[in-house]
RNA sequence: GCACCCGUAGUUCAAUGGAUAGAAUACCGGAUUCCGGUUCCGACGAUGCGGGUUCGAUUCCCGCCGGGUGUACCA
């Protein structure tokens, strides 16, 4: 039994009891106490002045008085104003204690049979280039998105759409073709996706080159692009393609399967996987044939030069190509073929698409031709839309060379814990391989931790030195404080105190103690909330919270050295729901947390 | 132009329509020699502007101002 339901059902009783009228939940408006005022939960009474029609203040006082005489709950109020605080026992505490203790898995629903099934679509990249600072936050949303639904008892399916045809590909391809001299990861030593992301950028080098030539002999712009030969060769290239040419098609198996090798690589490194992976190439002509179907019932229309569009100007929309003139397909055909595989091949109850906010309009278009092309899911897709990240320096621009490289990122967070843990002598005494490994938890959870800390519908500022700080609202900071935990509890065990299992006794609480057990009590609430809001950050935010609290009990009060056996053991008891806790909120976020750093 | 998103301390982030808008960081002052150093306390400092709805608005609505994104036969 949690406090969130034993509260509001004391108060609707009183308000029954008083009034004679059952209250809605809506009317019922709890909330945390104010630091400053005495009291754990406020019911604020302006909601309910229509059913007792009395003042605030008579209100107040009435439920107050009603409820600490009869309920066993409450052991006393006080009003202000039209607030209603109310203090609840520490018998209550200390049982709920033991509740949250006893329960394995407390806040976390078990799975069942028939319980709905999420599809979450994240990462999405291109084999064209590496991952970058860009893909982290999706990849990390995604990844922490599909942990809290889960947590939350729902099936989840983790999916990934490689976009890995097109003409962007061609563009690598052709470059590797024409410049590369049979390169390969083997015979450089680098990272698959990074080789062929250099022959992508190369490509761009050598396309301006050509069309800054064009322009010296007198052609505009347009012009000069219109005749790239460069350009037309990677045009010819898709055609061959996706007319399954042979040679073009076994380049393509070959370099793409570099990328995946890579992409593999830098998603083992940053925790995140899939249970089922959609490429394009597969789901393009599904997404073709439906156009065409959509375009032979009439709900699409055809220009002169055989191009397909839909016309949402009834939507308050534009017009939007489905089928280039040549016939082969756009990005939006592709998502079509896409949605429609996804659900012959799943009993899908909602589609979650993690897909950062430039791409508001794409999936409003694609939720609305959905359901024109009779797709009834079509207008239940969820777009998880995030925003960008930026740097302290600016924004990443490709041109510019300021993007951020995922694996150099999480490389450089690693290198940077294992400095900053070194110059802290954290690390003395410990293995190699320990040293590495607490290296790689505390780096990578100090990156992750920054990221999802943030409203994900914002943009945001990263900031790799602010991150990796050992104090603050930080990663290391909540590492930090589990290790400590961690570190009383072995002393207990050293010392032949046992962390009791329940408490016998009753004792007295401090104010912190009982506000400690209550940020514990609410910790099930707030991850529930996080899956209906698609809003991860509220979990940071509470771990966090969880911590600062426990800091300033650890400061105030003994826990070894108490000498009351009774407050000693809810202590110890208290310490390791604290731990407990931390680990579960952090593993939503795939954190790890070292036992001691 | 049109559409969508965002404007909160110097900076990075919080705040189901609720009380005196919270943290962190930076700077300034103090405590703690302890189970673990990275702990704790205090001071400083903010809702872009103007209306409206409401007992009550950072939050909802309208209009400005500022920033971002989209509006591609790119993905």
């Amino acid at each position: 039994m949690q406090i969130e339901q034993i509260l509001p059902d004391a108060v609707s009783g009183a308000i029954k009891e008083l009034y004679g009228v059952d209250a809605g939940a809506s009317q019922i408006t709890l909330q945390k106490t104010r630091k400053e005022f005495k009291g754990h939960y406020t019911l604020v009474t302006f909601p309910l002045l229509k059913i007792s029609h009395k003042s605030p203040e008579q209100t107040a006082g009435e439920i107050g008085a009603w409820l600490a005489e009869k309920s066993p709950v409450i052991a006393e109020y006080n009003v202000i104003k039209g607030f209603l605080n109310l203090t609840i026992s520490s018998r209550v505490w200390g049982e709920l204690l033991q509740t949250i203790d006893a329960v394995p898995d407390y806040g976390f629903t078990p799975v069942a049979e028939d319980a709905p099934l999420y599809m979450v679509e994240y990462s999405s990249p291109n084999t064209n280039k590496p991952l970058h600072l860009g893909h982290v936050r999706n990849n990390l949303l995604g990844h922490a998105l599909s942990e809290v639904l889960r947590a939350n008892g729902k099936k989840v399916v983790k999916t990934n759409i490689v976009n890995d045809r097109g003409i962007h590909i061609c563009k690598s391809m052709l470059a590797w073709q024409k410049w590369g001299n049979g390169e390969t990861p083997e015979s450089t030593g680098k990272k698959g996706d990074h080789l062929i992301g250099d022959y992508y950028v190369l490509f761009d080098k050598k396309y301006k080159e050509e069309l800054a030539a064009l322009q010296a002999q007198g052609f505009t712009k347009e012009e000069a692009e219109a005749r790239s030969q460069l350009m037309e060769e990677a045009r010819e290239m898709l055609r061959k393609w996706e007319a399954h040419d042979a040679a073009t098609v076994n380049l393509w198996k070959m370099m793409n399967d570099w990328v995946y090798a890579g992409f593999d690589e830098t998603y083992r490194q940053m925790g995140v996987s899939f249970d089922k992976i959609y490429y394009e190439s597969q789901t393009y002509l599904a997404g073709k044939e439906e156009v065409l179907r959509g375009l032979k019932e009439g709900l699409f229309y055809q220009k002169e030069d055989g191009s397909v569009w839909a016309d949402l100007t009834s939507y308050g929309l534009d017009h939007k190509l489905l089928l280039r003139a040549d016939g082969t397909s756009v990005y939006m055909t592709q998502d079509i073929g896409t949605a429609k595989l996804r659900y012959d091949d799943y009993p899908i109850d909602t589609m979650i698409y993690v897909v950062g906010n430039e791409q508001n309009y794409h999936f409003q278009v694609l939720s609305i031709l959905l359901d024109m092309l009779g797709f009834e899911f079509g207008k239940g897709l969820v777009h998880f839309s995030y925003g960008m990240v930026e740097l302290p320096e600016g924004k990443m621009k490709s041109r510019e060379g300021t993007v951020v490289d995922a694996d150099d990122l999480m490389a450089e967070m690693i290198a940077t814990a294992r400095e900053t843990s070194q110059e802290l002598g954290k690390l003395e005494g410990v293995s190699e391989e320990e040293a590495e490994a607490i290296s790689r938890m505390v780096g990578l959870g100090a990156l992750k931790y920054f990221i999802l800390k943030v409203d994900p519908k914002k943009n945001m500022t990263f900031n790799p030195k602010e991150s990796i700080d050992f104090n603050g609202n930080t990663g290391p900071f909540i590492q930090y404080t589990h290790a400590r935990i961690q570190s009383v509890l072995r002393k207990a065990d050293e010392q032949g105190i046992a962390i009791p299992k329940k408490l016998e006794g009753a004792v007295s609480l401090s104010e912190k103690e009982e506000g400690l057990v209550q940020l514990l009590s609410e910790f099930a609430a707030v991850v529930q909330q996080a899956g209906s809001e698609y809003n991860v950050s509220l979990i940071a935010n509470y771990v966090y919270e969880l911590v600062k609290e426990y800091n300033q009990f650890y400061h105030d009060y003994p826990i070894l050295k108490e000498e009351n056996s009774a407050l000693r053991d809810f202590r110890l008891l208290l310490s390791k729901n604290v731990a407990r806790t931390i680990r579960k909120g952090m593993s939503l976020f795939g954190i790890d947390v070292p036992e001691r750093m």
